[in-house]
DNA sequence: AGTTTCACAAACAGAGGTTA
DNA sequence: TAACCTCTGTTTGTGAAACT
């Protein structure tokens, strides 16, 4: 039954094409099937059919049948297939706009629904870039669980990069994470000015030496962040790397900060951590601080958050005391491993 | 290698019949 | 009349083979 009522033969004259479309669109409109517009929404995303096929857990061959299903529905090709290449039709640029923005109303509409069933408990859904030390960030925990008790928290952490994407499609309630350059459509308050700089850990033979210049590090390996390849959140590593000359590759990846240090700390090669999340193993001998003394770049964590998301009072609460709270701190001061006195205004 | 097509299977929904 | 069962058609998935 799926695609029968699609009409696909031309029509002759122009009364009857309009009447056509009209009834088409209708068409459309009332039989539509919104899995059909999400497993798009993912091939648009992941840029193929096998990934989308793994994302969503299904074979690929599944997703080629479901994105058959739609153009059938629209009557028009929405991916032009080419050799090792993908690219969106204008007709699949249009389904991918639409697309994107009834995913954000129906993830709104199951927080709406959610906060409706209960009406004193609310419900927020943040998503937090890995490991943000700050003392003021977990103070503001403790502060808003006080004030709000009722309010159920879930925070999920993820690269930043999937952050921003699902935060354009209004999927949480506000993240935290690193940015380069302000995404579209995404307020921002700037968070945690972080430093990064270089170390090498415990059994790494540079440890130890205090007289280090720059050229003493150009042929050593590399352990770095996984977002830190060229156009992602920190991308400064590498290109800092680039510029100086560096001759040894990277032997070891990960996306999550914990993981990153322990490599550094086993010895696989040198890496670029935040210069204040690291104190403690730098005082307890696990890592070793290496040129150049001003460190390697800047990161900023920023809260982030839709422009035009409904939220439901929970959601407004939640920026509203996050923003407030932050701002009695100064940035140097958002950076301690112990909560300072707020600052004087 | 990635994608499409085909045959087949499982799950589901609706229609219609039966029974208490 | 509600509850249940059976049958049938549709949808959507898998796996294999063919295609680009």
């Amino acid at each position: 039954m799926g695609a029968a009522w699609v009409l696909l033969e031309p029509l002759s004259s122009e009364r009857h094409e309009n009447c056509h479309m009209k009834e088409k669109t209708q068409r459309i409109s009332d039989r539509l099937d919104w899995n059909l517009l999400r497993t798009f929404l993912v091939i648009a995303q992941e840029k193929s059919i096998s990934g989308a096929a793994v994302k969503l857990h299904v074979t690929q061959s599944a997703v080629s049948q479901a994105l058959r299903r739609l153009e059938e529905q629209f009557g028009r090709r929405l991916i032009e297939r080419h050799h090792s290449r993908f690219c969106l039709t204008p007709a699949g640029e249009e389904v991918l706009a639409a697309a994107d923005t009834i995913y954000g109303n129906v993830a709104q509409l199951a927080s709406s629904v959610s906060d409706a069933d209960e009406q004193t408990v609310g419900r927020i859904h943040v998503l937090v870039a890995s490991r943000i030390h700050s003392a003021v960030y977990d103070a503001f925990w403790a502060t808003f669980h006080r004030a709000h008790p009722r309010v159920e928290v879930e925070l999920e952490v993820m690269p930043s990069s999937e952050i921003v994407k699902i935060i354009q499609q209004k999927g949480a309630t506000a993240g935290i994470a690193l940015c380069k350059q302000m995404p579209k459509r995404l307020e921002h308050s700037l968070f945690l000015q972080q430093r990064y700089s270089l170390f090498c850990g415990q059994y790494h033979s540079l440890f130890g030496k205090s007289d280090l210049t720059m050229d003493d590090l150009l042929g050593e390996n590399f352990v770095s962040f996984t977002s830190d390849a060229l156009g992602d959140s920190l991308s400064p590593l590498t290109i800092f790397r680039d510029q100086r000359g560096f001759s040894g590759t990277v032997v070891a990846t990960s996306s999550h900060h914990d993981e990153v240090k322990r490599l550094l700390v086993a010895g696989f090669g040198i890496g670029c951590l935040p210069e204040h999340s690291v104190q403690h193993d730098l005082d307890e001998g696990r890592l070793w601080r290496l040129p150049p003394e001003e460190g390697v770049c800047s990161a900023n964590l920023y809260l982030l958050w839709h422009e035009d998301a409904h939220r439901t009072a929970a959601e407004r609460v939640f920026l509203d005391a996050f923003k407030t709270h932050i701002e009695q701190y100064t940035p140097a001061q958002r950076l301690l491993p112990i909560l300072p006195q707020v600052r004087q205004q």
